[in-house]
DNA sequence: AAATTGAATTGACAAATGTCAACTACTCAT
DNA sequence: ATGAGTAGTTGACATTTGTCAATTCAATTT
């Protein structure tokens, strides 16, 4: 808990009183999640709002063919769901599952409503993400129209080093859209061109 | 200005006292822009946000060889805005102009400030907004990376007939990220099947 | 240590998409 | 009415990316 409320400062700076923070302590419940666990299944409604104390976790949707696209990656202090089921109540489509045994807190959705409408600070954090969101998401669309297979490798080495980090070159390839093996091409070539 | 209030009632149920609605009416400020005139360039910072009344817009990018890439439509009822240099107050990569003759309500983002805090209904509206955004970026990153170019047309067909009755083929392809002549070929071979 | 598994690489080829140039059809301004 | 632009189409070809199969490599299990 203490990682999301280190979070809960860097991005709110409205200090909380210690009646709003035993109101989130109560509101969030603590999960581990075990490597290759789900935490949302495609066909279920996604009721729970989860923020990444500790390890990383993709979303994914699996086509007609079995292949897993991934569309979002997450580590500590990033927040996961599929935002169209969870607020829209629909059937989910994606997957979101473990890649590193990691350690989530959840809030149902109701209780996420509640809080909002409570806690002055949490709506702030609210705007907050959803900015930030809007930002990214932005970019990551204009990257996709914009860019090619190799330029959109590079912008991701720049901007986002950790995930290529912690997940393996076929996720990061489904992430960006193309095959495994074109991304081991261009990183074979981008590899040369250093030498 | 009338459409600008049907659009609220139609999205945040909450009625407005008089008071809200001459506070609201105040800070937009009406404004023709006629075809190919811009409302953001390249290089200046995105000061207002624009809900557009009458008309077509699209913001883009123009890259090194001076070639557009259109990263949103815009018609009645949409906003248009950098989100980014909105927001951040940063400078703008993007610009943003008008394709057929039209109307926008414009607020300074200081003022747009101030109206969510003071006024309940348009906080609501903001949310409902971020939401909505939210959710067709996912939608948009996930067509990105998972369809091939004639299902992303076919998509769009499906999803958005408006956009493509309404801008060029060329400014469609844009926003697919594809070119030109790759559409103009899609389009053929998906008359061909229909035959 | 041997065997198994899965990820990454590589090669050969196929498919999708881009580029360039030519041509057509249309609109708009003079 | 004429001429200049602009969008759209088409063909030929280049480039990028995908697919499939084989191989290597590393990690893990037995």
């Amino acid at each position: 808990m203490e990682t999301f409320f280190n979070y809960l400062r860097r991005y709110t700076e409205h200090p909380m009183s210690a009646q709003e923070i035993a109101l989130l302590q109560q509101a969030f419940s603590r999960r581990k999640v075990r490597k290759r666990q789900y935490i949302l299944q495609e066909g279920d409604v996604c009721r729970h709002l989860s923020f990444i104390t500790k390890g990383a976790m993709r979303q994914y949707s699996v086509d007609d063919k079995g292949i897993e696209h991934i569309v979002q990656f997450g580590i500590e202090d990033w927040w996961m769901s599929d935002r169209e089921s969870f607020e829209l109540g629909s059937v989910s489509t994606y997957n979101i599952d473990a890649w590193e045994d990691s350690e989530v807190l959840q809030i149902h959705y109701d209780d996420w409503w509640e809080i909002r409408n409570s806690i002055p600070a949490m709506r702030i954090l609210t705007a907050e993400m959803d900015k930030r969101h809007a930002v990214a998401a932005q970019k990551r669309i204009h990257a996709a129209i914009t860019l090619t297979a190799e330029e959109r490798y590079l912008d991701m080495l720049r901007h986002q080093p950790a995930f290529i980090q912690r997940f393996p070159q076929n996720m990061i390839a489904s992430y960006l859209g193309i095959s495994p093996e074109t991304l081991s091409r261009i990183r074979k070539q981008a590899y040369l061109k250093n030498e």
